[in-house]
DNA sequence: GCTTGCGTTCGAGTGCGCTCGAAGGCCTAG
DNA sequence: CTAGGCCTTCGAGCGCACTCGAACGCAAGC
């Protein structure tokens, strides 16, 4: 549990840390290393359409500042719980132009109504969890 | 997304509602009304070792206000991201007496650092989706 | 020239948490 | 007496989001 909340944790620490400078190449390891989103997933996502990666000389990916942004976007929806089915809707309408913009707002409107529910269920939560641990007695919190 | 997050809240107003009085009996359709868990998702929990319930006449379940708190309890857990897993653990240690109480603790206390890292996460990755809304310009909250 | 190491594709496999279907038992109402 | 409805068990199936294995390609270094 706590191992995979550090993961997120430090998958943040190193985007911030990773951006790379506009016109910047990047293959697919490195991308893996800055990201924090695996080799296999970043096929994965271009499989399912959520990217389009240019090709370079032996046909190898080749990664730009704007696939990062792309990239770390996408990880902080996922992070939030939204489906891979909406990152692909979304996706889609950015593929389709300015004229999608509205479209693309209310999706994340409606997303952060979500999230911030998604909050608020899991404070109610720990306050029970809290509430246990008190009834044990244990309330040695850091 | 919307959908998932109103089910979990209803659930919830459900509980609260729904306390039976101790020495009550439910049927398992009470039970999943009341908790808000399917009838098959508590036969589920019963098979996997988290519940276990008394049977009545033609060896039909017959839930009591302890089972119901139980469930409550789970659900609760459940709800902020603690695998079956760790529940099962939870459970056998609850199952093993008092002088588990000391590593039940601990399990607690592991699990609320968690669940506090997860609300962090959540609040951060939120502000992404913050930000993107006031980038579309739309920022049109209720 | 041959190993090492990175990359490629494709399809298949994994783990989780349910969710469901089939086949049948018991009880009550019409 | 029979139909409906709720219950039982068991094993299988599903949706999600990866995750991995197999088989192969290219390019540089010893």
């Amino acid at each position: 549990m706590t191992a995979i909340v550090d993961v997120a944790l430090d998958r943040l620490r190193k985007q911030d840390a990773a951006v790379p400078e506009s016109g910047a190449a990047l293959t697919i390891a490195e991308m893996a290393e800055r990201t924090g989103v695996s080799v296999h997933t970043l096929r994965y996502y271009e499989r399912i359409g959520l990217l389009t990666v240019a090709r370079g000389a032996a046909g190898h990916r080749v990664y730009g500042a704007d696939d990062f942004a792309r990239v770390v976007f996408l990880n902080r929806l996922r992070m939030t719980g939204m489906p891979i089915r909406e990152l692909r809707r979304y996706v889609a309408l950015v593929g389709e132009g300015e004229q999608t913009v509205p479209e693309r707002l209310a999706m994340l409107i409606a997303h952060r109504e979500a999230v911030r529910a998604q909050l608020a269920e899991l404070q109610f939560a720990l306050a029970t969890v809290e509430f246990k641990i008190a009834a044990y007695g244990g309330d040695c919190a850091p």
